[in-house]
RNA sequence: GUGGCUGUAGCUCAAUGGCAGAGCGCUUGACUGUGGAUCAAGAUGUUGUGGGUUCGACCCCCAUCAGCCACCCCA
């Protein structure tokens, strides 16, 4: 073999299998998010790369995304969130639009970062987001179309659940411990860590960020305690409407669910497998998402989901599909060069009648014409040969049932489509 | 970005420092107008890449690339 050009780290050829899972994934959130009202849209895939340094950490966009300098001298960045496109959009045109928006996405996004298993560094994600209003009941319903599309793809709960918590709430319980506002920060990042260390190891990292022992047990109480949400009315509001919407066995209150995200303020949530405990999808409730690309402050819910967490995951539990449709319906033999004029001449009628059609591109063997259509998966094999020629007829065979009739070619038109089920 | 494990046929994997193999898949035939099954025969490799040690390297050493695992991060 001669030396083949690798493809790009991180970067996932499709094949046509591959591609076939993909569009089923597409198809299944499409189905939900429209289910629900939203509406699709798009950024574009280059963005500058100050969009992202307004916002998100410099370090964070410096050395997790694809920069270059373009031939004007401009840094442009291959977009690593959909967010802040999604913010622009909606602030350049904040007095035309109609609030609250619905809107979902799903394209490629690049991240530069160390690729390995569930973690690619250009992947595909959905958006879901409701911009425009700020209350429990629209967290609820971003968060009951999430629990629709796990159900939708049949993920059950045991196998996939999506684990709440507040922000306010949290601070609220700061608050109550004595912890000081400008320790807050850290806390949550402490509690978003717990479940990466060990229990002696997070204690003394919990005294290193300021705690004081009293603190810590309080904060241990408080993480402990899974009836937490009912001193929330967000959060009482929240499940109640999912309850309503015979989803709530997906949800589970969860103190340690924070997300590292600065911008979120209410509501937070994230999808885990149950069995690895990893994150399939996330988001939350935000007050503030337009301000700072020019717009007047909007409040808003979404979340985002990857491609390859959510495939793994279906994979693992026999959910996607092994089998995709074949290509075509039927194979048109082709017998030899004097009857291949009529073979082609049927295979464009067929076409019209609605079927995917193939003609054996070149003159074989029959056994081998028969093989091929086995192996590509096409169900019915029609063979022009001279006896159906001479009689203007034609040999259909069902590969599937494994019986074969001659027929006319308006007859055989007929038996496929009935077969297939398509009339 | 840090540390670790792995890289051998299209795929999954063997091979004590001494002739590079198996299963599956593939090609052809048994079968000149009929697929899957069976049987037979056949093809396929710069052992990821580049150096080094050695009489001799898939095997040992170094580098590099890629995949995986744990960190980091997770917008």
């Amino acid at each position: 073999m001669k030396t083949m050009i690798a493809s790009v780290k991180g970067a996932r050829d499709f094949y046509p299998q591959e591609m076939a899972a993909r569009q089923w994934l597409y198809e299944r959130l499409r189905k939900v998010s429209l289910r629900f009202g939203y509406e699709e849209y798009d950024g574009p895939f280059l963005e500058k790369l100050d969009l992202y340094a307004a916002k998100s950490g410099e370090e964070l966009v410096r050395e997790q995304s694809f920069c270059f300098e373009d031939r004007g001298g401009e840094m442009i960045t291959l977009r690593p969130e959909l967010t802040p496109s999604l913010a622009r959009m909606v602030a350049q045109r904040q007095s035309e639009l109609i609030f609250p928006l619905r809107w979902w996405s799903f394209g490629p996004f690049w991240r530069y970062e160390k690729p390995q298993r569930g973690r690619t560094r250009e992947f595909f994600q959905w958006n879901v987001d409701m911009i425009g209003v700020n209350s429990p009941e629209a967290d609820a319903e971003l968060l009951g179309l999430a629990a629709e599309f796990l159900r939708e793809v049949g993920l059950k709960p045991e196998q996939v659940i999506i684990r709440v918590n507040n922000r306010r709430l949290m601070d609220a319980q700061f608050a109550a411990l004595e912890i000081a506002p400008h320790m807050r920060p850290a806390v949550l990042k402490l509690i978003d860590r717990r479940e990466k260390m060990n229990a002696a190891a997070w204690d003394a990292y919990a005294l290193e960020v300021g705690l004081s022992g009293e603190q810590l047990e309080g904060l241990k109480r408080l993480l402990a305690d899974g009836d937490l949400w009912q001193q929330s009315d967000d959060l009482q509001r929240v499940f109640s409407v999912l309850e309503a919407m015979g989803l709530r066995e997906y949800f589970r209150y969860d103190a340690n669910i924070i997300r590292g995200l600065e911008y979120y303020t209410g509501t937070v949530f994230e999808a885990f497998d149950v069995q690895e405990s990893r994150a399939v999808l996330g988001g939350g409730h935000y007050d503030n998402l337009v301000a700072d690309v020019g717009g007047e402050p909007l409040a808003g819910v979404g979340f985002a989901m990857g491609d390859v967490v959510i495939s793994l995951v279906l994979k693992k539990y026999g959910l996607l599909p092994e089998r995709w449709p074949g290509v075509a319906d039927v194979l048109v033999t082709l017998f030899d060069m004097e009857r291949s004029t009529a073979a082609f001449a049927f295979a464009m009628q067929l076409r019209r009648a609605g079927l995917r059609v193939v003609v054996y591109p070149e003159i074989a063997k029959l056994p081998k014409q028969f093989k091929f259509a086995d192996r590509v998966g096409t169900r019915f094999v029609a063979i022009l040969g001279p006896d159906e020629v001479a009689t203007g007829k034609v040999t259909l065979k069902d590969l599937v049932a494994h019986e074969q009739e001659t027929l006319t070619q308006e007859q055989a038109i007929a038996f496929v489509q009935s077969r297939l089920g398509t009339v």
